[in-house]
RNA sequence: UUGACGGCCCAGAGAGCCGCCUUUGGCUUAAGUGCCUUAGGAGGAACUUCCGGACUCCACAGGGAAAUGCGCCCUGCGAAAGCAGGGGCCGUACGGGGUAAAAUCCGUACGGACGGAAAGUGCCACAGAAAACAUACCGCCUUCGGGCAAGGGUGAAAAGGUGCGGUAAGAGCGCACCGCGCACAAGGCAACGCGUGCGGCAGGGCAAACCCCGCAGGGAGCAAGGCCAAAUAUGCCCAUACGUGUCCCGCGUCAGAGGCAGAGUAGGCCGCUUAGAGUAAUGGCUCUCACAGGUGUGUAAACGCCUGACAGAAUCUGGGGUAUGGGCCGUCAACCAU
RNA sequence: GGAGUCGUGGUGUAGCCUGGUCUAACACGCUGCCCUGUCAAGGCAGAGACCGCGGGUUCGAAUCCCGUCGACUCCG
């Protein structure tokens, strides 16, 4: 797998898991977005990542949207976040990830209030150093 | 040029980088696990779920009926829903014509869920004497027994309208025109109806109230339905152990670490697709060009900046409805210029 | 994806089926006054919805019919 992939085997996709990580995990609020998170079982050093959007964020092509933008923000920094991790991430409110720079600059804020980003770096701007 | 109506078309293009889903071939892995490679990857409405059909399951001898839906006529397309064209009738507006004023009549445009109200039931508030049965309030006339419904007034609607005659006063009581009903009927496939005759008038509205007539008409839906199948519980079998017994067989008991069974949960597969299914792909960034709109500078040409409609397949498919950016064509109307 | 239910003052409901003095009722809440040293409770008075929106039927629509928008529920 190349460097920013993010493959279906990334994702979370069994009912299972959603409902054990958002029963059982860490959860955190903020910058329009809830973050649930917890340790993977042993042997998994990947990052996995999994979606809830509401019906009450809007119509499907803004649930897509904003989907598609966590998505995207996700791959591109997934290497700046802890691994051996399950992420839960729903969004609560679609003006504030309307464009790629917001979502990013939320989906980071959060991780690194919930103490899940080691490397400290400056901000989402210092990207292209990695 | 603008507006309305009708019809057709498009749904920005190209390049680079990073990614996603399915797929062809090859290698690889415990494993569609990973890598390389081939091809493909949202819409005109995919929206809505308002009608159809395919498909699946349930019900069902045959026939009838109900719930429910639809409703002018003809033709065409269609499997059906429905759509299109033409015609009839009705309503509204405008114009013409006509008149004392109307109406009948002609034309144009728009609209019409447009079978039946003399099959039955029901309802019609308030006002008004009275709302469908004439018990007639003010009133008119009178020979004081009674006669009348013209005028007033109420109302959405009041037992034909206007005019003339007539009368005690009145009234289709009589006449003309108009309206209405019935019968016949040129014509038309039909809806309908040119017209003729009869009748002085039968009698309000509502069927998107029940209903009657005609036609259609079993129910549920891919979360339909089918297949495979952990764990757990149940039943059966076997070996071991223990008991009985001197021992073996046998019999009995407990446990499991075994095997089998049907049912079947989690889960998986099929249904399912030359886009496809699952937390659900079809994306993000940069550059160039094009189009449209807004805005700023400028006399102008031009240049800069900002914005990019409605909306995301989920078994497939035919329609209806609704949302929405732009382009082209046609018809009509208004305005401007010649 | 499919099948349904419901929209009425600030909130929760009634009225709708069977249309009419509905200018829409009830409870809580709200406003003012009285009561009290003050608050609550209580008493008196009052404001507040043209019935989600747009058409149609009808003399007349919250009610009947059609379209549309929104909210909610169920089906593995």
């Amino acid at each position: 797998m190349t460097a920013q992939g993010f493959p279906r085997s990334r994702r979370l996709h069994l009912k299972n898991d959603f409902k054990n990580i958002i029963q059982s995990g860490h959860k955190i609020q903020g910058f329009g977005l809830v973050l649930w998170w917890k340790p993977a079982p042993l042997g998994k050093e990947d990052v996995r990542m999994g979606l809830v959007v509401s019906r009450k964020l809007g119509s499907a092509v803004v649930r897509n949207r904003v989907k598609r933008l966590l998505r995207e923000a996700f791959r591109l920094n997934r290497k700046r976040l802890q691994s051996g991790v399950d992420y839960i991430i729903s969004p609560r409110n679609s003006d504030s990830l309307a464009t790629a720079d917001a979502a990013e600059c939320a989906l980071l804020g959060l991780c690194r209030k919930a103490g899940l980003v080691p490397s400290l770096p400056a901000g989402p701007e210092s990207r292209a150093e990695l």
